[in-house]
DNA sequence: ACACTATATCACTATATGGTGATATAGTCA
DNA sequence: TGACTATATCACCATATAGTGATATAGTGT
């Protein structure tokens, strides 16, 4: 016997394209490299080179991760000369980081309080 | 020669700990499969098999995907004679949602008025 | 005890992707 | 032109993980 616990279907749910392009943007902000390339990006334009010697990365690597928050519309490229010019185009990335980093330090705290008893 | 683009280091980053912690609950959300989840969860707390049934999920998948949930404390379990209730714990993940999806729409929007000229 | 239902876990496959070294492309300067 | 610098791309490997069928565990009702 089926004994739901609730109704459903009460609201309208996100549709499956939005929801996909939702899970992509998470996606994209998953992972630390980028993180770190956004908190850079976060206190200034910088060229793919200042990029790699100030979180020590691999050239490719940071190309490749630069790429993929460009096709995310996180950021934006400039050229300059010989040079790529990143910078942040989505300044709501920081809101969501925010939000997120709030929410882990509450956590944090909430363990600590229930080690203490 | 360096020509850097702008003084850095002007203030201080996440700590690793808090840019990993911050990394890991981006990916959590970077599932549909846990993202419809969670946007069945909102109208209310539901049990493993309504969520199996509603979703379409296999129910190995919808277990795995919830313990996924459950560890990182976005959702709440809750033992009801044979069966799991789970419910949302973090109502924050939402908001994140909401922000992502407005986002979203921009973009879509903006993409559309270039494409119109 | 037994049959039944509900959930979790295991072993596995297929796929995606972060990181890397090598190379290609493109701009700069002599 | 040629040497140099900056960036992007390619091919590859190693790892992570979503999804699946099978099985284990645990509660319910007879």
């Amino acid at each position: 016997m089926k004994n739901s616990t609730a109704p459903r279907r009460a609201h309208k749910s996100l549709e499956p394209a939005q929801l996909h392009a939702v899970a992509d943007m998470f996606a994209v902000l998953s992972e630390p490299s980028r993180l770190r390339i956004l908190q850079l990006l976060q206190q200034g334009p910088a060229s793919v080179s200042d990029i790699v010697d100030t979180l020590d990365l691999k050239q490719a690597n940071a190309s490749k991760q630069l790429g993929i928050l460009l096709a995310a519309g996180i950021i934006a490229r400039q050229q300059d000369g010989n040079r790529a010019i990143y910078s942040i185009a989505l300044p709501l990335v920081f809101d969501l980081c925010q939000l997120v980093c709030r929410n882990v330090a509450e956590q944090a705290a909430t363990r600590a309080a229930s080690l203490r008893g």
